[in-house]
RNA sequence: GGGCACGUGGCCUAGCAUGGAUAGGGCAACAGCCUCCUAAGCUGUAAAUCAGGGGUCCAAAUCCCCUCGUGCCCGCCA
């Protein structure tokens, strides 16, 4: 069965044989035809090689050849394209097909400091992660996903110190141990005794301190956990956890200094490397590693086990991955493929996020209030239907709509949140594909049996047609640019084009009803497959 | 000051890698469409100096240079 490649392939080549043309003549992209070849170029006047061509490229997967101002536009039968995505489908029980490679990624996102709740900044970095996750193994690349656990250094260690003075004697709790921390942020400009104590427990731990070691451990976990279950709610599930302080005691930090000992400098007692006209600190004055040697460490870790390792980072990593990638490469003989996704920062309609400071919204806040706000409409629009199905489509639209608002937008453009934006369930968003669902579902339901009469394709039943089958371009895209947006942008094609069918073309008891199942088929098929990739739930009813 | 990124209708966004046909969507606004498979939908109207300027080219939102604006980084923090 050919694929959409092989077509372009085997037209180009025809044309070859006629006119000397690169593949960059023939554009697969537009909106005029399924082929595109510009003829710009071409010394022959332009129905002259209108004529040669369609003369030369009579296939029978052609369904027409029209030349349109410099433009010759090559159409392929509808027919085609459906059977190659149902043979698939049959064959395979997935349209694309995947060859499984036998590398092993891994995307290490999320990573927040256990100093406090996760929020819509930070989630950033999960749902992008998560879905590049889910998009590179329905690609075929064994993937698991890592967070990286900051269990030691100065910010867990004012986590912890919190608690013992400001809340000591006291259960921890996410509460108190954030207030904790607050407080230890804004009373160390007046009280230089805290920073004392700071590096006087930084010192205690990189000496492997166990009692210490086990309660920062445990305080860390604690807000660690609360991570996990705002994780959770988004589905979003992070297969292992790996603890920065493992490096530390077993030693694993004190080797990689050792090997890189020859090359590192000193200024006091401080080591560093020097990179071009920058020094890149790798332990302080006092002995205790910085995050630059753990994060060598971890990095050499990961590669250990995996042949591609993705970091997903914040903008404001992108000197440190840089360095990091730098020593890796030029110190460590790094085996591993290795991609940073950056992306750009969360910013609110008030200003900036900063849990120091208080100033932000939780992923659970944001979670339940979108729940709350979807339960209100469902109740309007759906009367009859009992709260617990209430309860159930609205956590289901609250998860995807927070995710696909997210992950729609380009990685690289910073991103303004809005409770505005957040709450609508109109238009470009996760509500919106989920209600196609539904309606494609519910068409499939009423369908009996129903005999082929015609094999005609109108405008709308060949678009979305067109949209199934080009489904494999999207994925090989956001694949290779590392861009869950491109599949975010791919449903809400795909779904436009459903909805445009089903609002001109009745299903059932309609003397298409064969042609027209035949195609709802696939398209519920492929919704569920991309769904997957975003984390998008469908339900049969919404 | 240096580096990186971003700048597309009132607002949000796609297109930029591979330059070509009227710059594609969505929100908000206005006007329509439910005796017919879920109106969270569909159709239409209005709305764009593609940040600004220069350059390359038959052709620039797209490539090159400069300028402006915004964000991030420039720690013996992470």
């Amino acid at each position: 069965m050919l694929l959409f490649d092989d077509y372009k392939k085997d037209i180009l080549e025809q044309i070859k044989k006629l006119y000397s043309i690169s593949e960059n003549d023939m554009d697969t992209n537009g909106d005029y035809g399924d082929f595109t070849l510009k003829i710009f170029k071409f010394q022959d006047r332009k129905e002259e090689v209108y004529s040669k061509i369609k003369n030369a490229v009579n296939k029978a997967y052609i369904e027409k050849i029209e030349l349109q101002g410099n433009y010759i536009n090559f159409f392929i039968k509808p027919e085609m394209m459906l059977k190659a995505i149902e043979s698939s489908i049959e064959t395979f029980g997935m349209y694309p097909n995947i060859f499984q490679d036998t590398s092993k990624a891994l995307i290490e996102h999320t990573s927040s400091n256990p100093t406090g709740p996760i929020h819509v900044g930070r989630i950033r970095n999960s749902i992008i992660g998560d879905s590049i996750y889910r998009i590179i193994d329905r690609f075929g690349t064994r993937s698991c996903t890592q967070y990286f656990v900051n269990d030691s250094g100065k910010q867990v260690i004012s986590l912890y110190l919190g608690h013992v003075k400001y809340h000591n004697g006291e259960d921890m709790t996410v509460e108190n141990l954030l207030d904790g921390y607050q407080q230890i942020y804004s009373n160390m400009e007046k009280d230089q005794g805290i920073k004392k104590e700071i590096q006087e427990l930084d010192e205690r731990y990189e000496k492997g301190d166990r009692e210490l070691i086990s309660n920062i451990q445990k305080t860390a976990s604690i807000v660690l956990d609360s991570i996990k279950g705002s994780l959770e709610k988004l589905g979003i599930h992070i297969s292992t956890y790996v603890w920065e302080s493992n490096f530390i005691l077993y030693g694993e930090v004190a080797a990689l200094l050792n090997q890189l000992s020859d090359e590192l400098k000193s200024e006091g007692d401080a080591k560093y490397l020097e990179i071009g006209d920058k020094k890149i600190f790798l332990t302080r004055q006092d002995g205790t590693s910085l995050y630059f040697a753990r994060d060598l460490v971890y990095h050499m870790f990961k590669s250990e086990n995996f042949d591609w390792v993705i970091d997903v980072l914040g903008e404001d990593h992108k000197d440190h991955a840089k360095n990091l990638d730098y020593v890796l490469h030029n110190y460590l003989d790094f085996p591993s493929r290795i991609d940073y996704l950056f992306y750009g920062f969360v910013s609110l309609d008030t200003g900036k996020m900063s849990t120091r400071k208080g100033n932000i919204i939780t992923v659970n806040d944001l979670y339940e209030k979108t729940v709350e706000e979807s339960a209100k409409i469902i109740r309007e629009k759906r009367p009859e239907y009992g709260e617990e199905t209430v309860d159930q489509i609205s956590r289901a639209v609250a998860s995807s709509s927070i995710r696909f608002n997210i992950v729609k937008i380009n990685a690289n453009k910073p991103l303004t949140f809005k409770w505005s934006e957040a709450l609508n369930f109109e238009g470009d968003s996760a509500p919106f594909i989920m209600y196609s669902y539904a309606r494609a579902c519910s068409v499939l339901s009423r369908a009996g049996n129903s005999r082929e009469i015609n094999k005609e394709y109108n405008t709308y039943e060949k678009n979305l047609i067109k949209a199934i089958y080009l489904y494999p371009y999207y994925l090989q895209n956001s694949v290779d640019f590392l861009r869950a947006d491109i599949i975010a942008g791919y449903m809400l094609y795909l779904v436009k084009a459903f909805n445009e069918f089903y609002l001109n073309c009745p299903v059932i008891g309609n003397e298409e009803e064969y042609k027209r199942v035949r195609i709802l088929k696939s398209f519920k098929r492929i919704m569920e497959d991309s769904s997957e990739l975003l984390g998008i739930q469908l339900l049969e009813k919404i």
